[in-house]
DNA sequence: CGTTAATTTGAGTGGGTTCAATTATAGTGG
DNA sequence: CCACTATAATTGAACCCACTCAAATTAACG
């Protein structure tokens, strides 16, 4: 399959025929961007959302003082704020930083999909869900993990969301990341990151390039980093299919679980 | 309206009886817990969602060096991962700091609701992506602000959600952390906490307790913190009925706007 | 009233910052 | 194709902020 955006949907929720027919026409609109162009500008109200089919591309903000602060990297795959529209303005902007396959879906379609194909709405969710997982990664990471263990987590975070949809190999072991991106990513110094780059070069991890990183063993990186690839929920979901199973539960929590069940029973005419 | 849950989404969203009678029904299981208790933790699979209907809670992590990271404030009305059923396992635990009134509800329930109640569905989808958004500043504001502005600012993100329920008043202008959860939230030393706090204290915007602090003057510490409550997400949105605005696009966007909606609808049958 | 947890305070240290200056790389137009 | 320009990377030095360590005081709770 071509579609990025489908394989890495599939990947985590069963889609059926129907699903992907409706996912592959719902992006069919599709538009080759280069490097370094805006998709969404914060404060914007779009009207449409932009899915990243091929290329890398990053959410950030402007601070007040002129600083940029990166808060996500979108690669392959990704949705850029399918549900923006239910927000007044764009709490963020959008950039390509290498050329890029962009499709682009009206919101109202997105809607649609999540209404009338349940495995829609549970790829939809489990899409936010992760994101939001990813973001409180790092804010671990910021608060907590030295500069070298948080480049380095990370590299282990894109990297291995990468392998995930199968583009482990080489060229795209590649990041497209100068340092300073890398340094507003982190919240250090670019002079920092430089110092921290170097030391990850010397381990034999990684290589540095201009305006690129490359990795070189991303399973060293993953074990310098006490990297836990769980927070991206990678694994296939055993309760996809809805049923619930409740023999694991302790009997005190399966009677509260049994009651709340009843409750919701009784509330369906 | 006493169920803060359908309080808060109401101001967001319009709600109409059916969808009000609903939520109730759905949230009528409720129970009261002690302070200080985990309601969930890291790991867990539970097979029910937690609402906080009165008290406050947090979200946190525990990390592999033993400290504890805080990720979220949960306010009366917030609800804790809705959705968190799609995921294999709890990426966090949730904790009580006071005594809360907690509402339980199926995951199936949530489903069905967020299904054939289109208000319920932008509520939740409101709901985290304002969830995001918090996150999102949190990021910001550790990786840039300096200790003193980020605690402020993070004094303003939980009081101004708290004005938002009307619950601005005495006694909630008292959160119940002590020094050593402020540190846990802002990635700072429990010692640098209280430096900073005599520092707000010193300048008469907030009042120190044993483990609370109270807000004298919420107008300064928003100055004084650079606090832009947009990413609250709080005013109304315009477009929740659904109509788009087009006609102050410009007229390239609006083509391909109008594009992407044709291709949209013939895929409808 | 005794024990435990939270807060308060001081002193010294170290890591990441800023400032300043040089070298390398890529892109551009002649 | 090459000189020129702008951006990125590299390196060194000094500083400062927030940390750690250590200890005293206060508040809460049984």
């Amino acid at each position: 399959m071509s579609n990025s955006f489908i394989r890495k949907l599939a990947l985590r929720v069963p889609l059926n025929e129907v699903d992907i027919d409706v996912l592959k026409t719902a992006t069919r609109m599709v538009e080759r961007v280069k490097g370094g162009v805006d998709l969404v500008n914060e404060g914007d109200h779009p009207q449409y959302s932009h899915i990243i089919l091929d290329g890398f591309a990053c959410r950030y903000r402007i601070l007040p003082d002129g600083g940029r602060s990166i808060l996500a990297y979108l690669i392959p795959g990704d949705g850029c704020d399918l549900h923006a529209s239910i927000l007044n303005r764009m709490p963020h902007s959008i950039s390509t930083l290498t050329p890029c396959t962009v499709a682009y879906i009206g919101y109202s379609k997105v809607k649609e999909m999540a209404a009338y194909r349940p495995n829609i709405y549970l790829a939809l969710w489990w899409s936010i869900l992760t994101d939001e997982a990813i973001l409180q990664e790092m804010l671990v990471g910021v608060g907590r993990r030295s500069p070298d263990k948080q480049v380095a987590h990370f590299l282990c975070d894109v990297f291995t969301r990468l392998q995930a949809l199968g583009l482990g190999q080489a060229p795209n072991f590649r990041l497209p990341l100068s340092q300073s991106d890398l340094a507003d990513t982190a919240g250090l110094s670019r002079i920092h990151v430089y110092r921290v780059l170097s030391k990850l070069r010397d381990l034999n991890f990684i290589k540095v390039r201009h305006k690129g990183i490359e990795v070189l063993d991303l399973e060293k990186l993953r074990k310098f980093a006490a990297f836990d690839c769980g927070y991206l929920n990678l694994d296939n979901a055993r309760k996809m299919t809805g049923v619930d199973d409740v023999s694991r539960l302790s009997d005190a929590t399966r009677a509260k679980y049994e009651q709340i069940m009843e409750e919701g029973n009784r509330n369906e005419k």
